[in-house]
DNA sequence: TTGACAAATAGGTATTAATCCTATTTAATA
DNA sequence: TATTAAATAGGATTAATACCTATTTGTCAA
């Protein structure tokens, strides 16, 4: 039994096709892609998969927490295969969400007024700026700033 | 002069009224709120004005950097006032975004791999969870998911 | 192996955020 | 006060996502 049908046995869901399909269209990708991505993709193999399904699914997995939601800056909703520990940088002119480790940062501890008072489920450093390849065209476009430059 | 006419002069745009109104009613914002409503806010001020009008002023602020965007996970694109370091706890369940404060990791160094090849110009932690009012009633809402539990 | 049934899907519709368009108004400047 | 470019209102459009429902399909137990 391959890990997506042990997956989904865990958590009573069937095994369908289409989820078969996004499960490993999402797991094989390198980038951070959107459901509407993920859909075009699979139109080659399902010529009648829907949008709808295709984003149902992505939500469903990320509610079994088997992917992540990618935060963003109010463009449409990414998803994102990997569930270790990582972080974030965000391209402002490409889009590229690239990943990073950072073991010192995952052993900083949190400030204790919010550990104390709430529950966090989730982590993760989030930079914006220009990456290799976009930094000489930075000033081409102007994108919506994202937070101080720091 | 006050500061809001300075700012526009600096970045020659014109002092109107609206602009005005949608600086002062963000600046005064606790949260971080979206264009929307910012917008039914301002309408008992101005019952004319256009949701484009707030939109487009809050974007434009964003621009010549004297407001911020917050990051979100495909929701509505929310504006923060606060330019200083700081950083965010996101609610899941009531979706409030807490500022909270962090020296540590402000002093932390970013990893080599991404300071030598990348810009950086924004920097942020983005815990998310449930805050102190929301914990007991986790379990009525199925948010999806953020990132992984840590 | 088959039948019953709940779950999942396709495809259409609805909703909502965000942007675009354009005629009109207005702030800035001389 | 007249000129002019910028800004606005309000309607239209687009795009992401969610909703609806008839039909199909996976699951499980007989
Ligand atoms: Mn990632
Ligand atoms: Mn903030
Ligand atoms: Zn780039
Ligand atoms: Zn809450």
């Amino acid at each position: 039994m391959d890990r997506f049908t042990q997956l989904c046995k865990n958590h009573g869901l069937k095994i369908t096709p289409q989820r078969a399909a996004v499960y490993a269209a999402l797991k094989n990708s390198k980038e951070h892609p959107s459901a509407d991505q993920i859909h075009k993709q699979l139109l080659h193999s399902f010529p009648n998969i829907s949008l709808d399904t295709v984003n149902r699914t992505l939500i469903t997995f990320a509610r079994i927490q088997i992917i992540d939601v990618v935060e963003g800056q109010g463009d449409p909703r990414r998803f994102d295969p990997n569930r270790e520990d990582h972080h974030h940088f965000y391209c402002l002119s490409c889009n590229t969400i690239f990943d990073f480790h950072d073991p010192d940062l995952e052993q900083l501890p949190l400030p204790e007024e919010i550990t104390r008072t709430c529950t966090i489920t989730g982590k993760r450093l989030c930079l914006t700026g220009y990456c290799e390849d976009c930094r000489q065209h930075k000033q081409k476009h102007q994108p919506i700033n994202f937070c101080k430059p720091y």
